[in-house]
DNA sequence: CAAACTTATGAACAGTTGTTCATTTATACA
DNA sequence: TGTATAAATGAACAACTGTTCATAAGTTTG
């Protein structure tokens, strides 16, 4: 059983947690990325061409972000004929962005 | 009120929004950072002398990561006598690496 | 198989980040 | 006022990141 974190909860991670932690922090922070996982977490999976022209993000470029994100566990990806979809692995990233959006000052 | 998130929610961020979630993430996105976050989650403030103890971190490093956590919003700092004491202002932070945390994958 | 389409890859480069070191500023106290 | 202590600053530099461009690789269809 997994108990939710008390509110201000002193938080209590190994060194090798808190590198991990910094590790998938690192590979969402940016607006292209965060785009990405938002523009998922409403669809099952979508092509390359799809996000590329949803985000407008231009389709070498959204590669290397979805690669990266790939090769970091974040996103997966299948092959369909001529597409590759990709779709959210690691749903807590979700959870994370949402919790920080959440915050009244941003 | 604020309405905890559904499970899996579909987010729905604004450019802006996801530029500033971008740049708190970004912000955060180091270990000794992160290990910053997490001893201050204990203490009601601590001198950078303490902190630099704790961690482990050579002062002039350390002020570099304090002063730009200080400058991003996510801490703040008052003087007394020759030290200067840091404390969490942004405390979602806290939230945002307790989620991540709590990953079992990790 | 050639042409069209979809996605990945790699080189190149600018910009940013993390770190170290030396120096400076601010405060306390003898 | 001089010395000690605490923290910030700035220059310098290596390492990493984001982006663009050109090209390659995989797939479908004629």
């Amino acid at each position: 059983m997994i108990l939710p974190a008390a509110p201000d909860a002193e938080l209590n991670l190994t060194t090798e947690k808190m590198e991990k932690v910094a590790f998938i922090l690192k590979t969402t922070a940016h607006p292209t990325r965060i785009a990405i996982v938002q523009l998922l977490s409403g669809h099952e999976s979508l092509s390359v061409t799809d996000i590329s022209e949803k985000l407008n993000v231009e389709q070498s470029l959204l590669s290397h972000h979805l690669t990266g994100m790939k090769l970091k566990g974040i996103l997966s990806s299948t092959r369909d004929g001529k597409n590759i979809f990709y779709s959210l692995k690691m749903r807590e990233v979700v959870d994370v962005i949402q919790c920080l959006a959440a915050c009244t000052f941003l």
